[in-house]
DNA sequence: ATATTATTTAACGTATGCGTTAAATAATAA
DNA sequence: TTATTATTTAACGCATACGTTAAATAATAT
């Protein structure tokens, strides 16, 4: 069983989703708790077709799921989902590793310390421009 | 006092940015310290005038920077910038604060009591669904 | 069954993005 | 100056994304 690989595809269609703004409003939206569709697109103030594309975006890359609520089959909810905003975040991590951000310091050494045993082979990372001329 | 503020506009053309494959390998190739546009254009297996595009929609976000070798004045590198990747990671951080992420688990906190300080007016943090029959 | 409300899909027009080839700039070297 | 190498811009063709209005589905209520 494997709990969801890092998947670098799906970087993709996330930041492809969250680059588009209404879907970025309806994500800050869910963010207090599930909605209905036609409430999010009132919040972002778009029609409802407009949103449900865009939550169909949304609903691909698993960074919103549909939540059903009993009491009431017919409604239909929607709430953010974990694991693409990890694996973005993880992502930007892996590239601004180098930097020694303050607020990601802990992680960022335990990182490092990983790497390192991973043996940096790779690409010995020259900070010094190397010039191509002869 | 706040050191450049969230921008949120910024995170349009951030996510943008970053949603396009052959820039997002452009910004993995630049971890590895500055390079010049042919290298990364090679390295991201593309034209050179591609790139160039690719490379001038990072730069108006300021996700790199061009950088001159004195010793070699016709030389030009580019190199990542760390501001816009901070300003993402604030804002998923924002937006998933409420999952409790072991990571972001104190700066969550201090968070939400600066949130709390706010007196939540506007959106009654409501988990529970309510339905909107009378 | 018919009506009602909520959401999704279809179809259309417009706009923007991407890669390629060819031409234009920059900055030196001979 | 002219030649050379590196990078950027221009122009073209193609594809995809977005919002709107109108039609189709879902799921109940009467």
């Amino acid at each position: 069983m494997r709990m969801q690989k890092p998947s670098p595809e799906n970087l993709d269609l996330i930041l492809t989703a969250l680059g588009d703004p209404a879907r970025r409003r309806a994500v800050e939206f869910l963010k207090d708790g599930p909605r209905r569709a036609g409430e999010i697109a009132e919040a972002a103030g778009m029609s409802g077709p407009a949103m449900s594309r865009h939550l169909r975006v949304l609903r691909k890359t698993r960074l919103i799921a549909e939540e059903r609520v009993e009491e009431d089959a017919r409604i239909k909810l929607y709430r953010l989902e974990r694991a693409p905003f990890e694996a973005l975040s993880g992502w930007l991590e892996e590239v601004s590793a180098f930097w020694g951000d303050s607020l990601q310091a802990l992680k960022a050494h335990a990182e490092s310390v990983v790497q390192e045993e991973k043996g940096g082979g790779k690409s010995p990372p020259a900070r010094t421009a190397r010039r191509s001329r002869p």
